[in-house]
RNA sequence: GGUAUCAUAGCUCAGUCGGUAGAGCAAAGGACUGAAAAUCCUUGUGUCGCUGGUUCGAUUCCAGCUGAUACCA
């Protein structure tokens, strides 16, 4: 069969606007699995901050990348592409169609165009970086980068210590400079994407997220992170509904405190999530609580 | 009922010795190629409570009204 013919149907959006249910619907309805493209629900000691579907959900559909690793392990966007499309080939070998639902537009891009082959640099190098920039500061780090990469340094954001710092961390891994790697390559995959995207009225969806996060407080929340207490410089836990309770068991805030500073900055990264997906032109916007949208996204895959 | 104080951005408030106003927070917009639920950048949105008076000009001064708060009855 032509390899034209496979399809990923991406379900994107906003975090609490709805993709799990569409998706699970559209799996079933099409027979076919489910690719979390999601930066945390992949760790299985995190559920119920990271509003995974539910036992129920993933018996309704097959779903690879949920729980699937553990916080202690390593696993970058980079990694995430190798075994989303190791995992999207077999699931071709039996499938026209596959789904990919997340709201993590990197680990999305990872799937759909790829990156350009990037070094893997040691953690070692990265963490002395991090210890240099804390005890130097941001200047000291940016003339750093400036005598490794003059080209990435002209167009860095000068003030973002993790761009500076994986630019230089790659300088330093292969000795050349991490401008010399960016070539904005879109790699072509073995299947077509196609990108849905599902919004609702900022006030409805904020009214959601607000909701969800009182739901997952009923649900035990703040038991699950104080299990995770030990784990907190983990970068997994540098995570909304995570770190806020970090700082309460800390004693920096109150629980009510805490509680409005999660659904506040999950408003905010529902924000940023928006700004991302809207600069894809490949995406088709529709409203997530379009009663018929299961069957409008079924027929953009038939085109008349 | 009386007296006093207050009324300015979504919220808390500053300010204009009379020339239509600015902070913090909230919010909005943006960037982002292996940390991405991360990290970083930008932006003030206003009948200055209402109606009159004085004035070339009133958010500012004056009067009345409305509302809030405190105290006295």
């Amino acid at each position: 069969m032509d390899n034209n013919s496979k399809t990923l149907i991406v379900i994107a959006g906003p975090t609490a606007v709805g993709k799990t249910v569409v998706a699970i619907e559209l799996a079933k309805q099409l027979k076919t699995e489910i690719i979390s493209a999601d930066s945390r629900q992949f760790f299985r000691e995190m559920a119920i901050g990271t509003a995974k579907p539910t036992d129920e959900e993933l018996a309704a559909a097959k779903h690879y990348f949920i729980n699937s690793h553990s916080i202690t392990e390593s696993f970058s966007v980079g990694d995430f592409e190798k075994q989303a499309l190791a995992q999207l080939k077999e699931i071709f070998k039996t499938h026209d169609t596959a789904i990919m639902v997340g709201g993590s537009g990197l680990y999305i891009k990872a799937v759909c165009e790829g990156f350009d082959e990037l070094p893997i640099a040691s953690p070692e190098i990265r963490e002395r970086l991090n210890q240099e920039f804390n005890d130097k500061g941001i200047i000291y780090i940016q003339e750093k980068l400036k005598a490794a990469d003059q080209v990435y340094y002209e167009q860095v954001d000068l003030n973002n210590p993790q761009r500076l710092i994986r630019a230089i961390e790659v300088f330093e891994t292969t000795g050349k400079p991490f401008s010399s790697y960016r070539k904005s390559t879109v790699n072509k995959r073995p299947f077509k994407c196609l990108k849905i995207g599902l919004n609702l009225p900022r006030e409805v969806l904020y009214q959601r997220i607000n909701q969800r996060v009182d739901a997952m407080v009923k649900e035990g929340l703040i038991d699950e992170v104080k299990g995770l207490l030990p784990y907190r410089h983990l970068n997994a836990l540098n995570t909304v509904g995570y770190s806020e309770l970090f700082d309460y068991f800390d004693g920096k805030t109150d629980l009510d405190t805490a509680i409005e500073l999660i659904k506040q900055n999950t408003r905010r990264f529902a924000k940023r999530q928006l700004t991302w997906f809207r600069k894809d032109k490949e995406i088709k916007w529709m409203e997530a609580n379009d009663p018929g949208l299961r069957d409008i996204i079924v027929n953009e895959l038939h085109p008349l």
